[in-house]
DNA sequence: GCCGTTTTCGGCCCGACTGTTTTCAGTCG
């Protein structure tokens, strides 16, 4: 049985042929459907055996009709006829920066080019000399691509590797002065697992000043294009950044249209267009007359749509939802009570314990569980020392309600771990193996940890319904993403989310964690640690320092 | 190939940048 993302991956395949063949629309169909295909919170045949593949945005009769046979036969007879039509070199071509499907299939069928390789030895024999629509330079261009591109595969990088990256690059604009407002867009924005490049919005007086500016960041290893309004560079490690500067007045028009989706951009202006409205980058129109573009909510209001979360603009039904009105809050940093899962280092003093407690309370949190003892499914067993413990329990302090928490497998406590008096437990599954979750509730359980199975969220969602838990969400390997924290959702569990207490600015797992639940509509109700409160303990009683 | 509170047919977002051209095609996001 093939996985949505293999096929994902033959929609794109399919596209990548028709593109070549001087299909008109046909590619973006089929490349639409993937992307719903992949943002899919279950296997596709669990909707097949529904009947539901239709309600699937971009699914029609035909697509439907192709997921079927690929998922009852493991093959498709219209991508094995496509194949036939085109060498499989000129697929790699599409690969190539500045190239084309226009520009690959005339080297194609003008100079019987076949791939990377051959077009590499072509231009070197000196046969692009000559060919109309190819001067020096284009072939110079093409040329130092071909080498770029075969040593490295361009792959989207996880988000978390990203963040500390963008944190940089901003704190160094900003350092060369010259902007006013400077934030970033596109996939970064909202959210999403992985990002392709970053999208960098600014605005200033001199853009001029602010693209050399960039261009001379440490982190930048060449400047691939610059023009009035945007300059691309590449980064050292490979990551495209693109910096677009615009006047003030656009900034929201910009941003919206800069953050995206694609797909939700698409829809946005095709109601525009209904409506005999324009949207751009630089506003909304009424013919030549400009009617907002400051913010974002001008633009939706233009189209009596509620403003909507960046987390949610991927036209999965929200452009709908906001037409009826405003959604539904989703999470925010101030909604966080509290935090049940503090680690503190092994060889933590009186004083770690006393930095905590008072960012707690710089924070507002009603309540700090501390980690006093793991006894995890991996790794050796851990103990917090004497002395910090017994200033845990001494903290006094009239808002803040300190917690003892284990860290433990789905087992439960182990016989070492017997006599650590704790307040909750929070139960951490074994790495690697999608774990299916204990078949019994480990005594108060609260918090279910560094999960990072997606296949398995949806079991462990209803397993931590059943056991009053809540599933920790965040980026990483063995933490929970954007999709699984929606399955989660969907299968009636409740989230928690990190406040990163204590982490320095660029830390990436408490900003992206909150931005994953959000993703995954997440307001303040399915997230445990937004409770006013405390949850209830395994004695019942709440541990008040 | 998809889609529809004008539509089951006839549309399908919009602009920047580059290189090659004397007004535009291709690529990209």
């Amino acid at each position: 049985m093939p996985t949505n993302a293999e096929v994902a991956e033959l929609f794109r395949g399919i596209a990548d042929i028709l593109d070549v063949l001087g299909e008109r629309f046909k590619p973006e169909a089929y490349r639409r459907a993937a992307r719903s295909i992949e943002s899919l919170t279950e296997e596709l045949a669990a909707v097949a055996a529904r009947n539901e593949l239709r309600t699937i945005p971009g699914v029609g009769d035909a697509i439907e009709e192709k997921i079927r046979e690929v998922l009852a036969t493991g093959h498709l007879g219209y991508y094995d006829r496509l194949q036939k039509e085109v060498p499989p070199g000129i697929l790699e071509l599409l690969r190539v920066p500045g190239l084309g499907p226009k520009t690959a299939r005339r080297f194609w069928t003008e100079l019987g080019v076949e791939g990377p390789a051959e077009l590499a030895d072509a231009i070197r024999q000196g046969k692009l000399d000559g060919v109309k629509g190819f001067g020096p330079k284009k072939v110079e261009q093409v040329r130092r691509a071909l080498a770029a591109v075969a040593g490295a595969p361009t792959a989207r990088m996880p988000i978390e590797v990203a963040f500390p990256i963008a944190h940089r690059l901003l704190e160094g604009l900003r350092r060369a002065g010259g902007v006013e407002q400077l934030e970033l867009a596109g996939s970064f924005r909202r959210g999403r697992e992985t990002v392709g490049d970053l999208d960098v919005l600014a605005t200033s007086s001199d853009p001029e000043r602010v693209f050399d500016a960039f261009s001379r960041l440490p982190e930048v290893r060449e400047v691939r294009l610059r023009g009035g309004t945007k300059e691309t560079v590449l980064l050292q490690n490979g990551l495209q950044v693109d910096l677009r500067v615009v006047e003030p007045t656009a900034f929201g028009a910009a941003w919206l249209y800069f953050t995206g989706s694609k797909d939700h951009n698409v829809h946005l202006r095709s109601i525009a267009r209904d409506r005999g409205l324009k949207i751009n980058e630089y506003g909304i129109f009424r013919g030549e007359e400009r009617i907002g573009g400051g913010t974002e909510t001008e633009v939706y209001a233009a189209l009596d749509l509620a403003w909507i979360p960046p987390e949610l603009r991927e036209d999965r039904g929200e452009i709908d939802a906001a037409a009826h009105g405003p959604l539904p809050p989703l999470v925010e940093e101030g909604d966080l009570r509290g935090d049940l899962h503090r680690h503190l280092p092994p060889d933590a003093g009186v004083r770690e314990v006393d930095d905590l407690l008072a960012a707690a309370r710089a924070r507002k949190l009603a309540y700090v569980g501390v980690v006093v003892a793991t006894a995890p499914p991996e790794g050796p067993v851990t103990r917090l020392g004497a002395a910090p413990l017994a200033r845990l329990d001494a903290a006094r302090s009239p808002g803040l309600t300190v917690l003892r928490g284990i860290e433990v497998g789905p087992g439960g406590p182990p016989p070492e771990l017997g006599g650590v008096p704790s307040d909750y437990v929070i139960v951490r599954p074994p790495e690697g193996a999608a774990g299916a979750p204990p078949s019994r509730v480990p005594g108060g359980a609260v918090l279910v940890a560094h999960l990072g199975h997606d296949d398995a969220a949806r079991a462990w969602g209803s397993w931590a319904t059943a056991a009053g838990a809540a599933v920790e969400v965040g980026p990483g390997a063995d933490r929970i993403d954007a999709t699984a924290a929606r399955a989660i959702r969907e299968a009636g569990g409740r989230l928690a989310i990190p406040t990163g207490l204590g982490a320095p600015d660029d830390d990436p797992v408490a900003p992206l964690a909150l931005r994953f639940a959000r993703r995954a509509g997440a307001g303040p109700h399915d997230v445990q640690n937004c409770d006013a409160a405390a949850p209830l303990t395994r004695s019942g009683s709440k541990r008040r320092a």
